[in-house]
DNA sequence: GAATTTTGTTAGGCTAATCTAACTTTATAT
DNA sequence: ATATAAAGTTAGATTAGCCTAACAAAATTC
């Protein structure tokens, strides 16, 4: 059984390489960084992971995840994002209130439980703040969100999360209208200004990318293939 | 902040003190063996709670709980408690199996969230246990339990909890047809052979010691006036 | 009331996860 | 291609919670 300490080691590093794409490994200072602790620390972590065979190391090299690894991080990402959703659709805590709790909660180890919750919830494909929720396979089918700023003209996207969580930004998307699980559609890409005009909930807006680069969205059918051709 | 540990110590005390009648205070060796750790160990944990200033304790004399320790001792057990409600009524789990779970929920310690959920769950008075859940201000209302042996001729009890977790003790209630939260009218008490006849769903039942001595109840009209005067 | 048993304490060690400080290896840049 | 900077490692210390072994105090019993 893995501790507290070695599940967030593994999470992070499902964020710093699977979810970050692009990226299949990272450095000792980079997940020191972003875990808060100083690179000795990590240093000796990756040791002890490595020996769980969790991870793939060589002194002063790269880490990355073995599939075992990357199985129990993804698993400690879905019952953190199923634990925020109940938080979110049962108990009526807000957006931003839920990720604090569910850095505890992820760390209860009952397949059972997370699986009944799961049910409990009708299964659930996008946690509050719009990150898809791993399966019990440890996989996301879902394809991985992008922003709004990277959509084509004429496609239909639906807006899964925002970049950005503060108030200001988020009053500022309730002014425009537009709110998590709209789907929009781009009726316009200008890329000399980078302005972007979206159709939605039969309005239409012109957005700034400091508006487009902080919304994450899904193409609208690749969603509904549960496969992404774009 | 209280660590995990210090909290089990706190919720081993109110067990042992608080929920043990006539007893206010216990020694090194006792909590030692309830948590099932060394007697050093405990003499150490000791020290620092009462730096603290959650027990009470002298060198070489007897534990006993302050009011911020009987306090906090009491919002671990509400946690506990409420979270095994939760369990079963909403993920469908099983009498015994919420238990094990529960030691581990019963750490997060958000006042908001444990607020949230004894709402969600329409503010429940007992656990899957029939253990009275402590409110909000670390109190319990309602009059403790007794076993139905102790019970009077004439009154009327609910069943609120067995004292013996056994499949076979729960099969053989179930033959009975006695289930937790059933009334039942003690309508004979013999004290020669100890047999105690109950009516209870138009049924009348003998029962043995074997079976009275391990089901905890409350008397139906305390209950309902919140106030023992039995 | 002295001997024995029970109860509790202290000293010294262990492990997990962290740190700092000093050092080594690898990468970068002129 | 060597100097410097960046990245990573190692050694030694700390803290919490536990342990064992040896000891001390209190309670019990004869």
């Amino acid at each position: 059984m893995l501790s507290f300490t070695e599940e967030n080691y593994l999470k992070a590093l499902v964020q710093l390489t699977i979810f970050e794409e692009g990226v299949t490994e990272v450095g000792v200072n980079r997940l020191a960084e972003y875990l808060g602790v100083k690179p000795a620390t990590v240093s000796d972590m990756v040791r002890k992971l490595k020996k769980k065979a969790l991870v793939n190391y060589e002194r002063y090299g790269k880490i990355s995840l073995t599939e075992e690894g990357r199985f129990l991080g993804m698993m400690v990402i879905r019952r953190h994002r199923l634990w925020e959703t109940f938080l979110q659709q049962k108990l009526d805590f807000s957006w931003d209130e839920v990720h604090e709790l569910a850095e505890d909660l992820e760390h209860i180890h009952s397949k059972k439980l997370i699986n009944r919750l799961d049910a409990f919830l009708d299964h659930p494909e996008f946690d509050p703040h719009g990150d898809a929720i791993p399966n019990r396979e440890g996989e996301i089918l879902i394809p991985f969100r992008r922003t709004l700023n990277d959509g084509e003209s004429g496609k239909r996207y639906k807006i899964i999360a925002v970049k950005d969580n503060s108030s200001e930004f988020l009053k500022y998307l309730d002014k425009l209208g537009i709110a998590i699980n709209d789907e929009a559609t781009i009726i316009n890409k200008e890329s000399f200004d980078e302005l972007i005009t979206i159709r939605f909930n039969g309005k239409e807006r012109v957005l700034s990318p400091k508006v487009t680069d902080y919304l994450f969205v899904i193409c609208a059918s690749c969603l509904k293939a549960k496969k992404c051709d774009c």
